[in-house]
DNA sequence: GCCAACGTTGGC
DNA sequence: GCCAACGTTGGC
């Protein structure tokens, strides 16, 4: 089983709102690294991190569980969604998405300031100068470092 | 709201 | 294939 982290502005859809309705398509990404995350190496049963980004504050709000194999991003083909892309086809699909479940929510968010003061992580790729990917890989030993400030 | 970082597009 | 212009992300 794999880690991940995804990333979330709270005010479109944050870990309340997952908490809420239960299940949720992760879809709207448009970043090939990130689909090819979601597409070639994602497992249901994977666990995320709920990342809330342009937030108050910024950081890790929750986790969530991959329910699914990856599916094309319906919103793709929709010419009134905000993230629709002509040059994705229903025959030939460019983006695609992961369904995500709620597992459950930390007891506080453990936030990106946090984070960067830990010498453990100062690997991740989240924390590296100019990363803006919205889907990370999480290494095993991040994860728990992550979960231990809790 | 600003702006640095960086990915994508398209002219050549 | 290069690279300038442009758009987006996301922290602050």
């Amino acid at each position: 089983m794999r880690y991940w982290l995804m990333k979330s502005e709270p005010e479109a859809f944050g870990i309340d709102d997952l908490a809420r309705v239960g299940r949720e398509p992760w879809d709207g990404i448009r970043n090939y690294q990130a689909r090819n995350f979601m597409r070639d190496d994602m497992r249901p049963g994977d666990l995320a991190l709920f990342y809330h980004s342009n937030a108050d504050p910024t950081g890790v709000a929750g986790i969530m569980r991959i329910a699914g194999e990856a599916r094309p991003d319906p919103t793709a083909f929709d010419p009134e969604a905000k993230y629709y892309d002509p040059k994705s086809r229903q025959d030939a699909p460019r983006w695609y998405l992961v369904d995500v479940e709620f597992e459950r929510k930390l007891g506080r968010i453990i936030t990106l300031a946090e984070l960067r003061t830990r010498p453990e992580l100062a690997d991740m790729p989240l924390l590296r100068k100019g990363n803006r990917l919205s889907i990370l890989p999480v290494e095993p030993q991040h994860w728990q470092a992550i979960l231990d400030l809790e």
